[in-house]
DNA sequence: CTTCGTTTTGATAATCGTTCTCATTATGAG
DNA sequence: CTCATAATGAGAACGATTATCAAAACGAAG
């Protein structure tokens, strides 16, 4: 039993791209030789989310998948077919948000926005 | 075994406010006392999501949420308090998805958005 | 109104991602 | 070293969703 489950998870991180589900990480980490339970991938993976290391979107069948984040609060677009990943410049919505709270009086108002489509190298196929 | 499961569902819709899960919509046709089965409602409302009747959103925990959406496309603010909803102006938004699929070259980009908050009949107390 | 083939229904089993349980083990202070 | 505490992970439990499949409703034709 090791302790160092966020060294490994996050070493996880850093040999895919995009966004992985959990299952998948684990089994990128034992495929990098790691050992370690898939409750504890669950584990760290929430406390990462807690942290705001890492956002979490879910998929068309409603699967979590998870992407190290360590930039800050921003948004990206996905392929539905390929998977890939594009960070997106989301000061507009930013705004739109803040309006959105002052004109309802709603306080603490937190966004979810998920973006989903074909990539361009995919709709060429 | 009744053969109107269409407008049992579009009824219980009626009866609610806001996203509800394929259960909770079940739940509530039966308690309009109508009867029907609950892989009937899943059934039916995978067919009114391809038919574009109805939006599904996920939730924090990846339950999927149906919407009827006769009324063309417009977004929700939910209070996480007391479950109220608002609907929203959300021109601001669709002109942003509509840049970034423009930007990133992506095709057939859909998008969810939720925004989660304290309504102000709740921050009161 | 029967008959027969097709479609729909719904109780239940199966699936699958995620969370929980709890015995085991690592850790660290004293 | 010893004890109390926190972390781990194998496997059970859970919950939402989907698949199965026999029974029931339908409808066209006779």
């Amino acid at each position: 039993m090791a302790r160092k489950t966020r060294p490994t998870v996050l070493s996880a991180f850093g040999t895919v791209s995009g966004f992985v589900s959990a299952q998948q990480l684990h089994a990128q980490a034992v495929r990098n030789g790691e050992s370690l339970g898939l409750a504890t991938v669950y584990r760290e993976l929430r406390r990462m989310v807690d942290e705001q290391l890492v956002d979490v979107v879910h998929d068309l069948e409603g699967e979590a998948k998870y992407r190290y984040c360590g930039t800050g609060h921003h948004h990206h677009i996905v392929c539905e077919q390929c998977g890939v990943t594009q960070g997106l410049d989301g000061d507009d919505v930013e705004r739109w948000v803040e309006k959105v709270a002052t004109a309802t009086g709603f306080r603490g108002v937190r966004h979810t926005i998920e973006l989903i489509g074909t990539c361009t190298a995919c709709h060429r196929k």
